[in-house]
DNA sequence: ATCTCCATGTAACTCGTTACATGATTTT
DNA sequence: AAAATCATGTAACGAGTTACATGGAGAT
């Protein structure tokens, strides 16, 4: 351990994390950080190739070599014993950050000062992402069922990624009521200023 | 708007939308955005300072100095027109980042390659932190109730806090189904295993 | 011919955190 | 006497985004 387990980012925690599944290139691990699966973590490729240089520096994880389509050849990491001894002592440490920052919730709390016009279409475009979001979670989701993934140990990592599914969806669909519940207020508002107008 | 309306970070929306209620010091903002209230944006107080410094030449809020207990006299900030109209283009605008950011999701996913106390340590103190806050939010819901502000129009500022702090709410309460679903399986797989063990 | 995907990397910048710094008033 | 609260600010660093750069393979 001596050095190789102080100061590490979160993103690299999402790397070793993935990289326990299975070895990926840089531009694999982009793929799966681009738009998180199970929505969790996300990171571009420029910050996701200088973290795999410093965690190899480190040992945490190895690189190797083989020729590739592009101009440089594909690098292909494996995560090392130290690797994955560090991120197991991770998960018992305390959790820092919970959150904190979500900027729909920021902009309803604004919405005040905006047209009622304005603070509809926010709430409609916000129903549509998690619509969909949600959309693809369940399609996930009955792949799982079909393939028994819920009945298997929380030792196995097709297991917690399902309980991160879960999680998902549930996150989806109380955006999904709430967004519902609050149109239907806004709504209802500016009809009963019509029915008023009518009087 | 010519100038003053381009490239804002969002941190400048958070403090407008403070602002747009009451005018406040930098240090009052500072208090409202360490631990969000109705869980939506956090900022420190050395980001918010030279913010707010930045916003003041841009026209966005004007701030007004008065004696002050410390060593440096109190500046007490108030939005302008310019800054209430950015604040109400910005809600129509699209929205940009939909979180993708969780320490406890990622923590769990990972937690394959952990000990299963380890796991149970992770969920006991997830679900201590969100009990926590879902009885602070449900307290601070429950004087929205006494005082009617369930009731009031959307245009009303005290109306949309009350809309973020429902969410709050929900997204308290998915977390911890979740975390307790989660800890009844983790510790239904250990027992299952113990009573295999004793056949 | 142009576009997208594969695959890597760097540079410049913005955003956010931790730590340093000062000093009066109020609480323990 | 020590600590916390009020109240502001800066410096150094770390994290994250956008844009630049290269070039082959396959699709439209």
């Amino acid at each position: 351990m001596s050095d190789a387990d102080r100061g590490l980012p979160t993103l690299a925690y999402a790397l070793l994390g993935l990289l326990a599944r299975d070895s990926l290139s840089g531009y694999a691990l982009a793929q799966q950080l681009r738009d998180p699966i199970a929505h969790f973590w996300e990171a571009r490729h420029s910050q996701i190739y200088p973290q795999l240089a410093e965690m190899e520096r480190r040992g945490l994880v190895i690189g190797a070599n083989a020729a590739g389509p592009g101009p440089r050849p594909r690098r292909t990491y494996t995560i090392s014993a130290a690797g994955l001894a560090t991120l197991k002592a991770w998960v018992g440490e305390p959790t820092r950050r919970w959150g904190g920052r979500d900027e729909l919730l920021l902009k309803v709390y604004v919405s005040w000062t905006a047209d009622q016009s304005a603070t509809i279409s926010l709430l409609a475009e916000a129903e549509a992402h998690h619509a969909a979001q949600l959309g693809r979670y369940l399609t996930e989701r009955d792949a799982c069922h079909r393939a028994g993934v819920d009945r298997l140990p929380p030792s196995d990592p097709r297991f917690t990624g399902y309980a991160t599914l879960r999680r998902g969806i549930g996150h989806e669909r109380g955006r999904l009521a709430w967004c519902r519940w609050l149109m239907r207020r806004v709504g209802a508002s500016s009809e009963s200023k019509v029915v008023a107008n009518r009087l």
